[in-house]
RNA sequence: GUGGCUAUAGCUUAGUGGCAAAGCGCCGGGUUGUGGUCCCGGUGACGAGGGUCCGAUUCCCUCUAGCCACCCCA
């Protein structure tokens, strides 16, 4: 290391080291295949947006949108943003490009960065990864529960079994108004007894005095009026067939009245996705989501409902490797191909060649000229074959298969090699 | 954005106001062309900048980053 400034990584992000990306390529196929079962289809938006399409989606009294979002003006002078979130661009590609023509409920699932200005700990970074799966054009409450369903799934398969869903119903824009009121009604009655924050909260965005965690409050909450009861029978019968569904699915739920998204496109249900911690620990997100049949329309879209969640990538990996979850390392080669001299070294680059044509996996070090270096490596790699290739060989047109376990060798002529090999793997 | 704790080699850790150790890893060697074990050697660090001091990796300040809590969330 010179005495060079040390460049590190910008505050919050962080790089994906080699060893890490088997959980990554686990995570990627398990989505994959998710997404392939249940009829989701790929699609990617970019990461930087006007920030007008967050502050319209998302809200402008939003902490992301207020405080997190990483907003800059172009050389052109357009406002715009690295995504916070992905379901505001994926709606806004859905308007865009008249996805609405396709058959509906259009399932619709993505994965990739996101960006929010915060103050990093673990499981928290500047740039983190979504998962997002999203249905649009059913407002049927099928849907909400497939759509936690598909949740359940993935994190099955990746290794997370005990998942706590967390599931509430924040109303409609006709039936939430009345519980805001009556909500404020109820806060200002005790105003003494709630925390500044609180008290901030009340004028900003008044259901989130629910999820306040400061001691003071949590009498004032335990006592507040609940959501459920002031939903409108729309919603009501929605939430009801949602959990009628969920039970259907064995899928259980804890009914958590104060539980409130950060955004503000959401309404009806909303639901998060809890893993226990040990001990003390209280237990941790690994995503969330909800309907938000009013957002299509807000962005410019005609009138088409929607459910959709996300799942935040690295705290997956987090728990994965918190809990040993196992996945596969690096594939041994069937052969590794061991060269010595510079005739075996030049036609080796080619017998390289033919190996794969011919289907076999197969590793090699080139630029190590000692048999000792090539044999060791070629055990580290845990390689069934070794293929040594010398001068001598190289000049008889003939080459040594080693058996790496047994020590076995047999000298073969180079046109039998790969009738030889196939023979052994 | 606020507060607390932390920073020694690629990794895990010792240690000191006076030449900074070990294990693992990586590279090489233990006769001419044969791996794993073993033996030997090499590689390589006090996060950055400033201050106090004859001398600072050690004490002080600032910055940066990480962790924890708040906040918020994934």
């Amino acid at each position: 290391m010179s005495k060079k400034k040390i460049i590190q990584a910008s505050k919050g992000t962080y790089d994906i080291l080699p060893q890490d990306q088997t959980y990554w390529d686990k995570i990627r196929k398990v989505a994959q295949d998710t997404a392939a079962d249940f009829g989701f289809l790929r699609i990617d938006t970019p990461l930087i947006e006007e920030q007008e399409l967050f502050a319209r989606g998302i809200g402008l009294g939003t902490d992301i949108v207020e405080k997190e979002m990483y907003s800059f003006s172009t050389k052109g002078r357009d406002k715009v943003a690295l995504r916070p979130e992905l379901t505001a661009g994926v709606a806004r590609a859905f308007i865009e490009h008249g996805l609405f023509s396709l058959s509906q409920p259009l399932k619709l699932w993505s994965v990739g960065p996101i960006f929010r200005y915060e103050q990093p700990q673990a499981g928290r970074y500047r740039q983190s990864h979504q998962i997002d799966f999203e249905v649009f054009g059913s407002a049927d409450a099928v849907l909400d529960a497939q759509i936690i369903q598909v949740a359940f799934w993935f994190l099955k398969k990746i290794g997370l079994k005990e998942v706590v869903l967390h599931i509430n119903s924040i109303g409609c824009k006709d039936c939430r108004g009345l519980y805001r009121k009556a909500l404020l009604d109820y806060y200002r009655r005790n105003t003494k007894k709630i925390c500044p924050d609180c008290k901030v909260r009340l004028k900003k965005n008044p259901l989130r005095v629910l999820d306040c965690k400061n001691e003071k409050c949590q009498d004032v909450i335990s006592q507040a009026p609940v959501m459920v009861d002031y939903l409108c029978d729309g919603c009501k019968e929605h939430f009801k067939e949602t959990l009628d569904y969920l039970d259907e699915l064995e899928i259980s739920y804890y009914l958590d009245s104060h539980l409130v998204r950060g955004l503000d496109y959401y309404n009806r249900n909303v639901f998060e996705f809890f893993l226990p911690q040990q001990e003390d620990k209280k237990s941790l997100a690994l995503g969330g989501g909800g309907r938000y049949d009013g957002l299509i329309k807000l962005l410019g879209g005609k009138e088409t409902p929607a459910v959709g969640l996300a799942l935040g990538v690295e705290r997956i990996i987090g728990e994965m490797k918190k809990r040993g979850v196992k996945v596969s390392g690096r594939a041994a080669p069937e052969v590794f191909l061991l060269q010595l001299g510079n005739l075996a070294k030049r036609k080796g680059l080619k017998l390289y060649e033919e190996l794969l044509r011919n289907k076999i996996s197969v590793a090699e070090s080139f630029s190590r000229d000692s048999i000792k270096a090539q044999l060791k490596l070629a055990d580290k790699l845990q390689a069934k074959i070794a293929l040594i290739f010398g001068q001598q060989e190289a000049l008889d047109d003939t080459t040594i298969i080693r058996e790496m376990d047994s020590g076995v060798q047999e000298i073969v002529p180079l046109s039998k090699v790969i009738k030889e090999l196939k023979k052994r793997l």
